[in-house]
RNA sequence: UGGGGGAUGGUCUAAUGGUAAGACAGCGGACUCUGACUCCGCUUAUCGAGGUUCGAGCCCUCGUCCCCCAGCCA
């Protein structure tokens, strides 16, 4: 990567994990750090998922060590290739190679079953025919001891033999399981005798009709990670109880490597929903169009929102690290967008909502090519040209017939600077004679000006966009807000975080006028539309010629805040 | 009334027994051909009570509050 994610990474002091890390590199407990990522191929990669790929991937980068990319596709009921192909393009995007290290938990099925077979053999394993709802009630509760199941010390051969057909497919579905054999009376609900197995007679994306017993979570988990070598297991917080499992069996199996689980807290963003069952609600009920929509914080919603990915980087090393719990304002990611795009994104003029402007004394017919920065703080970016003529259009917000106090825009008698171009001075206003709403002002204007200089030393305190009438170009533009209107939509249980929704997260403008250099831009392309925010091609509705643009962000807008009038867009 | 975690400005994160720092947000100002950017300034924090210590956000004790766990999900 080019950007300076890692740079500023290693300039901040190291969080708890990296401190672990680094003290393992330096006592000389591992010779390299190997970390993973370990997703579920049950859904869309979503930007809390970015956290993780970030401080997995990223401390491989800052050590130079593998970072594995690992599906835990144990549950094939759930899971399906289309996901993990998802999962692969958007982990790539956001900037991330795992290189040869793509594994795949199904991948060691077959020497999962040989460690189960051993376990029973150790006689910490056995088969349980207590149904589903038995074993719940033999669980116990969060404050009594479990009861041992009545299948709990039957002969090894026997076990033996029952996990054998159970694999053979001899068994219907549900009527057994195999279950560790660790202690139901411990504190601990995760160490009361453990499923391990389950039937599951469904067909599994990579391996087929092979399998009809699938291993659960915790013991694949921690034997994929001592398989593959991992060194610092790193997972979220609801996982701190499972730690004790995860490494009894590595204990127990005696696998040659250890790893160490590490918890760290999971990202809350306000005015979001995180969780994967959310996210599906919202697409299933048609609140949003699919897992891309670019109100989604998915990371193909982020990406066609406009999002770079050295954003998001940028991001989630901002956040930091840490265990407790925490709700990052949405303006840290906003911001992040913001700073980024700051600096890459090339300026263009583009008018939302238009109002038409003639300027009465300019020479009707005529046209004049006007040289604008394409970013004025970098001027390697270059220029171009813009047309001028008789009649513009300009941004509706920036007239008021009646400009309140510290209005430094235009209304009637004023003057403001178009930008590029020249002073205009508003002579009169023309309106709809049933509606009383502004059709068209008229405007004069200072040739002296030209550029945009003020070759007489005079001031206008105001720098309006505008685009010229007939050669603008027609774009549709959505313009998205924030998905909900509420904090946290989630905080009231009684009420469905939908209440929530915020009816107002897509507009879509189908009048917007653009300056026409814009025709040419590509898919994907980001652009400041000046002092109207970011704004991207869309991916997928654009077509040659025929841009449809999406605002990414707003920028920052003190007037808003000044402005008491309660005039808005 | 079990077990596991966590409490530092409005929000995150740092300070690893020695001046409580940074980012975001907010407020004020400067600059400005984007009311953007940039720059400057300001407000605001160690959950509580004890203890150890020359010195405690950090160590000890006792509290308080918050989160997670009773899937044949991950």
């Amino acid at each position: 990567m080019t950007d300076n994610t890692e740079i500023s990474a290693e300039a901040r002091p190291l969080d708890f994990i990296r401190q672990i890390i680094a003290e393992d590199l330096r006592s000389g407990k591992h010779q390299q750090s190997v970390t993973r990522f370990p997703p579920e191929p049950n859904g869309f990669l979503h930007i809390g998922h970015a956290k993780s790929i970030c401080l997995n991937f990223g401390i491989g980068l800052e050590n130079n060590s593998p970072c594995h990319l690992r599906f835990d596709d144990t549950n094939p009921s759930k899971e399906e290739s289309a996901y993990v192909e998802s999962i692969k393009k958007d982990v790539h995007w956001l900037g991330f190679d795992w290189g040869r290290n793509l594994f795949y938990a199904s991948d060691y099925f077959d020497r999962l079953y040989d460690y189960a077979i051993q376990l029973i053999k150790l006689g910490r394993a056995y088969v349980c025919e207590l149904s589903a709802e038995e074993m719940r009630s033999y669980r116990g509760t969060l404050t009594e001891a479990g009861k041992e199941s009545p299948y709990r010390d039957r002969p090894l051969e026997e076990n033996l033999d029952l996990f054998k057909r159970m694999k053979e497919g001899e068994f219907a579905e549900g009527s057994r399981v195999l279950r560790a054999r660790i202690d139901m009376g411990s504190p601990n609900l995760n160490m009361r005798d453990p499923v391990i197995y389950r039937i599951l007679k469904v067909a599994h994306h990579r391996t087929g009709d092979a399998w009809c017993i699938y291993p659960m979570y915790d013991y694949t988990h921690c034997i994929s990670d001592a398989l593959e070598g991992i060194t610092h297991s790193l997972c979220t917080l609801e996982f701190e109880d499972h730690r004790p499992l995860y490494d009894w069996f590595l204990d127990t199996l005696q696998t040659a490597c250890h790893p160490r689980q590490i918890e760290f807290a999971r990202l809350n963003l306000t005015y979001t929903v995180m969780s994967k069952r959310k996210i599906l609600q919202l697409v299933q009920g048609g609140y949003v169009n699919g897992w891309d929509d670019p109100r989604m914080l998915t990371i193909s919603g982020l990406r066609r929102r406009g999002y770079p990915a050295s954003a998001i980087r940028k991001f989630c090393t901002d956040i930091g690290i840490g265990k407790k719990e925490s709700w990052i304002d949405m303006s840290v990611l906003e911001n992040a967008a913001r700073d980024d795009l700051n600096e890459t994104a090339p300026r263009v003029m583009a008018v939302l909502n238009p109002l038409k402007v003639i300027i009465d004394n300019y020479p009707p017919g005529e046209c004049e090519e006007l040289e604008a920065q394409n970013h004025p703080q970098r001027p390697e970016m270059g220029s171009r040209t813009v047309p001028f003529s008789r009649e513009l259009y300009i941004e509706r917000d920036d007239f008021r017939e009646d400009p309140p106090k510290k209005f430094f825009r235009l209304g009637p008698e004023r003057e403001v600077r178009l930008r590029y171009g020249y002073f205009i001075r508003c002579v009169s206003v023309v309106k709809d004679t049933t509606t009383g709403e502004i059709t068209a002002i008229h405007c004069t204007y200072d040739p002296e000006t030209k550029g945009g200089g003020s070759p007489d030393g005079r001031k206008v305190k105001g720098t309006i966009h505008w685009v010229s009438a007939p050669h603008a170009i027609s774009c549709p533009v959505r313009v998205y807000d924030r998905l909900f209107l509420s904090e946290n939509p989630d905080a009231d249980k009684e009420v469905d975080f939908k209440e929530h929704l915020n009816p107002n997260s897509l507009t879509s403008l189908d009048c917007c006028l653009l300056e026409p250099s814009l025709a040419k831009a590509q898919a994907g392309e980001q652009f400041q539309f000046e002092r109207n925010g970011y704004f991207c091609t869309d991916l997928i509705d654009s077509q040659p010629g025929a841009p449809v643009f999406n605002r990414t962000v707003t920028l920052k807008d003190s007037w808003i805040k000044t402005d008491t009038t309660g005039y808005t867009s």
